[in-house]
DNA sequence: CAGAGACTCGAGGAG
DNA sequence: CGAGTCTCTG
């Protein structure tokens, strides 16, 4: 297909601030890919240009259109990469600076919270705080960039006790620094960091490029937006593409002002806006339009389609599982009836990660392919968290994170009472634990065949990191075994053991594309940065199953025919925004809503159950205020008592109430 | 030291 | 209701 004039635009202004205003559908992959294309027939030099993504996913497909125009015409690449891998390379040539090791390892969710637990001990608190909640403040604050110092400045006026947090975050951050250590969000706040103390370094890593592109740029927190502006400053080729109507981050610390205020950052910004949408049918983006003209913050604009057919389709169930059997009754006849239909064309987006479960339920009574995406994610399983620690600590022994999480996983016999030795022993002089495991490993059996099997294999795999070598390690601890002796039953072990391939291939896949050099350290590096790729395998099984989401992880993404599930007041928009007083909580949703309107290509239909099962109970249902926006039923009496705020949110609390009342 | 059973407490989204 | 933790017993 040829570009349409507004696409054109885009892809001819190759120098100087370049803002690309896309939105859903309009084709702005296809316009970032033809862009580099270009930038290269100009003459530059394809490593000379950094695009940055928000997602693996999203970079891995970048590279692959790239690579599929550019064909065999350049012998290198682009730099295409996502925010946190761009940044932990960076680190690695710089954070010395800041005084960590170049060699810093990369905490994942549990080992922040393993910190959290230590730092909250150490305070003795009265207060019910768990470590989950001590990560997820500090995370808060990170993403707006407000640092450990600087956290009494920024006290939540509603959270009486945040000072406690503002504490514990300054003592986190030292336990971190100690154990030579970052976590998710200081890849980000130290690359700033790192940018803004030490012009050399800026300017050393700011030299490497002359083009940089931002996909997503609607969804750039604080000290993303500072980073590219750094990076940019001196040759101002920065071209950001981004939709604000698809701005569904906020609550992770993006500010869509980034993207609304290009034009003023950037003197002599060129702005081009895609509203032509290639992927939906009118009828389909009429309702996306007038939902989301209902959002005050926002450049007015309207998506227009050469392509007609049915308006969606409104489904209302009675309760939570006849919706799930409803709507997979429905698939299951469109696949049998629609011709050419697959179940890869179909997805079932949801707002919550407790959605899916029925509706997996029936789909595998109707024996209908199907995958879940995100939710439990790779990392959140335990098989995968153990090997990888394992990986870890092959890397570097002195992990103590690492080194506890698998000590004794799977059961060697090295118990509690073992454990609580070493740590005293570590903390006594001052060593990792496992300097104080060798030390004690002469009097110990079990101790010392755990360290003379991690040393042998750690030689091995930090010599030879081969798909081969780290199957036969998997199996030298008999971890297939652990998994059949504690789940006989067929279901769990069979997701278990399917988990155990899926880091098999994920280093098959890693060793196979990267262009890097291989290595275990690579691989950590990949690994700790968001879902790996699974290879070729798992991907053809993917594109043909039945996708089931959250509208935010659909975020990008197209299916021809869509089903959106659960359009109910309290799941969309979702109970803690319409419980926010700020409007720009239920405008986000209202975003998000669109987000997934627009995901389909010829066929949407929105569901809701009128009963739902929560915490054991069935209650009531209150259609979604969204269904009425997006038909234009605003006069509807219901819809006018929702926006009254008649609907007591509060009161859905099992604990003060039974169900939703209906005050007059 | 390991496993079973009682027990509590909780659920927004993601890299 | 279900996941994760705690406690008790063999």
């Amino acid at each position: 297909m040829q570009l349409n004039p507004e696409q054109i635009d885009a892809v001819r202004t190759t120098s100087g601030p370049l803002l690309v205003l896309a939105g859903a559908g309009t084709g702005k992959t296809r316009v970032v890919t033809e862009r580099i294309a270009q930038l290269i027939r100009l003459g530059i030099r394809p490593e000379r240009i950094l695009a940055v993504t928000f997602t693996n996913k999203a970079a891995r497909e970048m590279q692959q259109r790239v690579a599929a125009r550019l064909g065999r015409s350049t012998e290198t690449r682009p730099e295409i990469s996502t925010f946190h891998s761009l940044c932990v390379r960076i680190l690695r040539r710089q954070i010395q600076r800041l005084g960590y090791p170049s060699q810093f390892i990369i905490c994942d969710r549990g080992d922040q919270e393993s910190i959290a637990r230590e730092v909250l001990q150490k305070y003795k608190t009265q207060t019910s705080i768990t470590p989950g909640d001590l990560v997820n403040r500090i995370s808060r604050w990170k993403c707006a960039a407000v640092r450990s110092h600087e956290a009494l400045n920024h006290l939540d006026p509603d959270s009486p006790s945040d000072y406690i947090f503002a504490m514990a975050y300054g003592e986190y951050q030292k336990q971190l620094k100690l154990r030579g250590a970052v976590d998710f969000d200081d890849l980000l706040l130290l690359t700033e960091e790192v940018f803004s103390k030490f012009p050399e370094a800026l300017k050393a890593e700011s030299g490497r490029f002359d083009h940089i592109l931002v996909d997503e740029y609607q969804d750039t927190n604080l000290s993303q937006y500072r980073i590219i502006k750094a990076l940019a400053e001196r040759h101002k080729n920065l071209c950001v593409v981004g939709d604000d109507d698809q701005a569904i981050y906020a609550w992770r610390g993006a500010e869509v002002e980034h993207i609304l205020r290009f034009g003023k950052d950037w003197p002599g910004t060129k702005a081009v806006r895609l509203i032509r949408n290639y992927r939906s049918t009118q009828p389909i983006l009429d309702w996306a339009n007038r939902l989301i003209h209902l959002n005050q913050k926002r450049h007015p604009k309207r998506l227009i389609s050469p392509s007609g057919g049915d308006p969606p389709f409104i489904e209302t169930f009675e309760d939570d599982d006849s919706e799930a059997a409803g709507v997979v009754e429905n698939i299951h006849t469109r696949l049998h009836t629609e011709k050419g239909l697959k179940p890869g064309d179909i997805a079932i987006l949801f707002r919550t990660n407790e959605q899916p479960r029925p509706f997996e339920l029936h789909l595998r009574v109707r024996k209908i392919p199907y995958v879940v995406v995100g939710g439990q994610s790779f990392f959140d399983r335990k098989e995968t968290r153990d090997i990888i620690s394992y990986l870890k600590l092959f890397h570097n022994p002195n992990n103590d994170l690492a080194l506890l999480r698998i000590i004794n996983t799977p059961k060697r016999g090295i118990g509690e009472t073992t454990i609580q030795r070493l740590r005293e022993s570590a903390s006594k002089e001052n060593i990792s634990l496992w300097k104080a495991l060798c030390a004690q490993a002469d009097q110990n059996d079990k101790l010392s065949q755990f360290r003379a099997m991690m040393d042998s294999y750690s030689h091995l795999l930090r010599r030879q990191f081969t798909v081969d070598n780290v199957r036969g390690f998997i199996e030298a601890i008999e971890y297939e075994k652990e998994i059949e002796r504690l789940f006989p039953g067929d279901g769990e072990r069979q997701r278990r053991m399917e988990s155990l391939a899926d880091i098999v291939n994920a280093v098959g896949s890693y060793l196979k594309d990267s262009n890097e050099e291989t290595s275990l350290r690579g691989f950590l590096d990949q690994t700790s940065l968001g879902e790996p790729d699974f290879g070729k395998d798992k991907e053809e099984r993917l594109g043909n199953a039945v996708t089931l989401m959250t509208l935010h992880a659909a975020k990008g993404l197209e299916f021809r025919e869509v089903y959106m599930v659960g359009m109910e007041e309290g799941l969309l928009p979702h109970k803690r925004s319409i419980l926010d007083l700020a409007s720009s909580a239920i405008e986000e949703e209202r975003r998000l809503c669109y987000v997934g309107v627009t995901r389909a290509k010829r066929r949407l239909t929105l569901t809701m159950a009128k009963h739902r099962l929560k915490w054991g109970k069935m209650r009531q249902s209150i259609p979604s205020r969204f269904l009425f926006e997006l038909t234009g039923d605003i006069e509807n009496p219901t819809y006018i008592k929702i926006l009254s705020g008649a609907f007591d949110m509060r009161s859905a609390d099992p604990k003060n109430g039974s169900r939703p009342r209906k005050r007059r």
